[in-house]
RNA sequence: GGUCCUAUAGCUCAGUUGGAUAGAGCAACGGUUUUCUAAACCGUAGGCCCUUGGUUCGAGUCCAAGUGGGACUACCA
C-alpha cells in the first residue's frame, strides 16, 4: 500500500487510536470504538506529543486511572514503533514520538505546495453567495467583511476538496435605486462619471444621499404644517415620485428603464474596480431584476399546495406560528413582490443551474430571521435543496460612534479605506527603509500587499458571527497579531532562502538533534491538514488566521534563537533550511486561503 | 409579545467533540541589535471566564433561570 504524504501524516493519530483500542481488548477485555477515542495535543507544560485521557474509560478497564493509563501505555509503546516513550500523570497518558517521525514528516512535506489540502475531490457541490450589493451606493466596510469572508470560505471549501461556485446576487431593482435615479433626474444636470471624474458607484451614491436630503427637508416642512411624522414620511412628494418611478420601471417604461440601465452600468464599472482591488471574484452573477418573477411563480405553487394562504386584500402569507415564528408576507396586496419572494425564486434558480446540495449565503446577522423563514418555506414547499441552505451569518462592523448609516454619511467607504491602508503601508515601509533596489512598480505592489494584508487579516481573524468594533484611528496595526507581522515572517524567510543554492536537501537523521524550538514549529506545521479540515467544517477563516499567527510566532522564536545558514553541522543546517521552506510555503498557503498575498521582501 | 446572537485581562480577541496551573496581541513597565530583515525576540504586571443553580471524576466550554449589550420580527431590502 502506498500512501501519499498527507494521508501518511494523519495516520499517526489513527495508528495510536487503533492501538489504544487494541490495548483495551488485550489488557481489559473491553471493546472501545476507535472513532470514539479522542487524542489531544499534549499541553506544553508536560512531556509528550499526544495525550489520551483515560478517566471516562475506567468502567471498561475496571482499574484506577494510573493503572489503566500505564497498561495502555505499555501496550501502545510495544506496538507502535513511532512511540519512543510515555508518561502517566493522574489519568493523563502522554505519548512521546521519536524524533525520526518528525524528521521524516519534514523531509516528505517541506516542499509540497499543496500540503494540507485534500488530495481527492469530494464530489460535493457547494454554492457560496456573497457580496450581494445594492446598486444605489458604493461598497463600505461592512461589504468588505462580507466579501472577504465569502471569498475566504470558498477557498477553504475548495481546499477541502469540494466543488465551489461563487456567486453574487445583485440587488439591482427596487425603491432604493429609484431614489438615486429620481435625485439624478431632478438635480443631476446630466452628470456622468466621465463628466465629473467620479467613480460610477460613488456618483450614484451621491444622488442617493441627495435624495435623502430632499426627502428629509420635505418631511420637516410637512411636519411644521401639522402632519405627524408617519404621515409626512408617506406624503412627501419625493417619495411618491420615487414610488411612481418604480411602478414605471415595473411596467417597462422605456425612458425609466434606460436611465436605470445606464446608472446601474456606472455602478457595475465602479464595483468591478473595488472587487479587483479587494481581490475577490465570482463565477456567476445573478440579478434580482431577472429572478423576482420566478419567485412569484413559486408563490402560486405554494398557494396551490396550500402551504401559503391569501388574505381578503389579496396579499399572500405563510403562517409560521407553529414553528415559533410569526406570519410572514410573501406577496403584497397589489401583487408586487417583497424581498423574500425574490429569494425563494433565486434559490430555485440556483439549484436548477448548478444542482448544489449545499447553498451558503454570506449575509449579515441582521437577516438571521429572514433566512430561518426562507429555509422553512423551502422545506414546507418540499424543495429538495431546503436542507442544504445555510446562512453564514456574520456580525456587523461597528464604529466608535455606533452603527454605520449610509444615508447619514457615517460609513467607512471601501475604496477610501483601502487607499488609506495602502498609504499607511507606504509610509511605514519608507520609514523603515528596507526596500532598496525595488522599482516603482514593485514598490506599489508591495504597499498594496501590506496595506490590504493588514485590513484583510484584521477583518478575517475574528470569528464571523461576532460583531466587531472598527476604530479607524487605531484599529489597524502593523505589529503583533496582524497581517504584516505574518507577511514579515515570510519575507525574512525568503531573504534567507535567497542564500540557499541547493534545489533539494537531504538530512542524515543519525547526525542531528531536534531542538525544542525546531520541534514546536514542526508540530504546528503537522497540524495544518487538520486545521484546514476544521476551518472547512466550521466555515471559519478565523481558524486559519489563528493558526498561521501561531506558526509565525513560533517560527520567529526559533529564528531568533538558532542560526540557520551559519549552523556548522550540515545536516542540522539542512533541517533548518527545510523548516524555513516549509514554513514559508505554509504561510503563503494559509494566507492564500484568506485571499492575502505575501511579499518576497519588505 | 416572539425568534436569535453575545458577555473571558484596561482595550481588541483566541480557547477544538467537557480535561492538567484559562491564552495571544495592543496599551504599561524592563531588557535584547559588531552575528541570516528589530514590522522581530525575551521578561514583568494585569482574571469572581456576567450572576445563581444543575449535570460529573472534572465546566470558560453542556443544561436551566436571571442580568447587561445587540439584531431581527408589524405590505423596506
Amino acid at each position: 500500500m502506498h500512501l501519499s504524504p498527507s494521508e501518511e501524516i494523519n495516520m499517526i493519530e489513527q495508528k495510536l487510536k487503533q492501538s489504544i483500542s487494541l490495548a483495551f481488548q488485550n489488557c481489559f477485555n473491553a471493546e472501545v470504538d476507535i472513532e470514539k477515542i479522542a487524542l489531544e495535543k499534549t499541553s506544553n507544560d508536560y512531556e509528550g506529543d499526544f495525550t489520551f485521557v483515560v478517566f471516562s474509560y475506567l468502567k471498561q478497564s475496571k482499574k484506577n486511572p494510573e493503572q489503566t493509563a500505564n497498561e495502555i501505555g505499555n501496550f501502545v509503546k510495544q506496538h507502535v514503533s513511532e512511540v519512543a516513550s510515555f508518561n502517566v500523570i493522574k489519568g493523563f497518558l502522554n505519548f512521546s514520538l521519536n524524533n525520526n517521525f518528525w524528521f521524516k514528516f519534514l523531509q516528505q512535506n517541506y516542499s509540497d505546495q499543496k500540503f494540507g489540502f485534500a488530495k481527492n475531490q469530494t464530489n460535493q457541490k457547494i454554492m457560496v453567495e456573497y457580496s450581494s450589493p445594492n446598486t444605489n451606493k458604493p461598497l463600505h466596510l461592512g461589504h468588505i467583511r462580507n466579501n472577504l469572508l465569502g471569498f475566504a470560505v470558498s477557498n477553504i471549501l475548495k481546499a477541502n476538496g469540494h466543488q465551489v461556485t461563487m456567486c453574487n446576487l445583485v440587488n439591482d431593482r427596487g425603491i432604493h435605486i429609484c431614489k438615486s435615479m429620481l435625485a439624478w433626474i431632478k438635480l443631476g444636470n446630466g452628470e456622468t462619471p466621465q463628466s465629473s471624474g467620479l467613480k460610477g458607484d460613488h456618483l450614484v451614491g451621491k444622488y442617493y444621499v441627495e435624495f435623502d436630503k430632499l426627502y428629509k427637508k420635505e418631511i420637516s416642512e410637512l411636519e411644521s404644517q401639522g402632519l405627524s411624522k408617519e404621515e409626512a414620511e408617506k406624503k412627501a412628494p419625493s417619495i411618491i415620485e420615487a414610488q411612481q418611478l418604480l411602478q414605471k420601471w415595473e411596467a417597462g417604461d422605456e425612458e425609466t428603464v434606460r436611465i436605470w440601465k445606464m446608472m446601474n452600468d456606472w455602478v457595475y464599472a465602479g464595483f468591478d474596480i473595488t472587487y479587483k482591488k479587494l481581490g475577490v471574484e465570482f463565477d456567476k452573477y445573478y440579478y434580482e431584476s431577472n429572478t423576482y418573477i420566478l419567485g412569484k411563480e413559486i408563490v402560486q405553487e405554494g398557494l396551490s399546495k396550500n402551504v401559503f394562504f391569501k388574505k381578503d386584500d389579496g396579499s399572500v402569507w405563510i403562517d409560521l406560528t407553529d414553528d415559533g415564528l410569526d406570519q410572514k408576507l410573501l406577496l403584497r396586496g397589489d401583487g408586487t413582490s417583497v424581498y423574500i419572494t425574490q429569494d425563494i425564486g433565486t434559490a430555485e434558480l440556483k439549484y436548477k443551474d448548478f444542482g448544489c446540495e449545499r447553498s451558503i449565503y454570506v449575509v449579515g446577522n441582521e437577516q438571521d430571521y429572514h433566512f430561518k423563514v426562507l429555509q422553512l418555506i423551502c422545506k414546507k414547499l418540499g424543495k429538495s435543496y431546503a436542507d442544504g441552505i445555510y446562512h453564514l451569518s456574520y456580525g456587523m462592523v461597528e464604529l466608535p460612534q455606533g452603527k454605520m448609516k449610509s444615508r447619514e454619511g457615517t460609513v467607512v467607504d471601501a475604496d477610501d479605506l483601502m487607499d488609506e491602508m495602502i498609504n499607511t503601508a507606504k509610509e511605514t515601509t519608507i520609514a523603515l527603509g528596507k526596500t532598496e533596489g525595488l522599482d516603482e512598480n514593485e514598490l506599489q505592489n508591495l504597499y498594496e500587499t501590506i496595506g490590504l494584508g493588514a485590513l484583510k487579516y484584521f477583518l478575517l481573524k475574528v470569528e464571523p458571527k461576532r460583531k466587531m468594533m472598527f476604530n479607524p484611528e487605531e484599529s489597524i496595526d502593523f505589529q503583533g497579531n496582524t497581517g504584516p507581522f505574518i507577511q514579515y515572517t515570510h519575507a525574512r524567510i525568503k531573504s534567507i532562502l535567497r542564500n540557499v543554492d541547493e534545489e533539494t536537501l537531504s538530512i542524515d537523521m543519525k547526525n542531528i538533534e531536534l531542538h525544542i524550538l525546531e520541534k514546536e514549529v514542526i508540530e504546528i506545521l503537522h497540524a495544518y491538514p487538520a486545521v484546514i479540515a476544521n476551518a472547512g467544517k466550521e466555515m471559519s477563516p478565523g481558524v486559519i488566521a489563528n493558526y498561521v499567527f501561531d506558526l509565525a510566532k513560533s517560527f520567529n522564536h526559533f529564528y531568533h534563537e538558532l542560526s540557520i545558514l551559519k549552523e556548522e553541522n550540515i545536516n542540522q543546517r539542512n533541517l533548518r533550511v527545510m523548516l524555513c521552506m516549509f514554513t514559508a510555503n505554509n504561510i503563503k498557503s494559509a494566507f492564500g486561503l484568506l485571499g492575502i498575498r505575501v511579499p518576497e521582501r519588505m
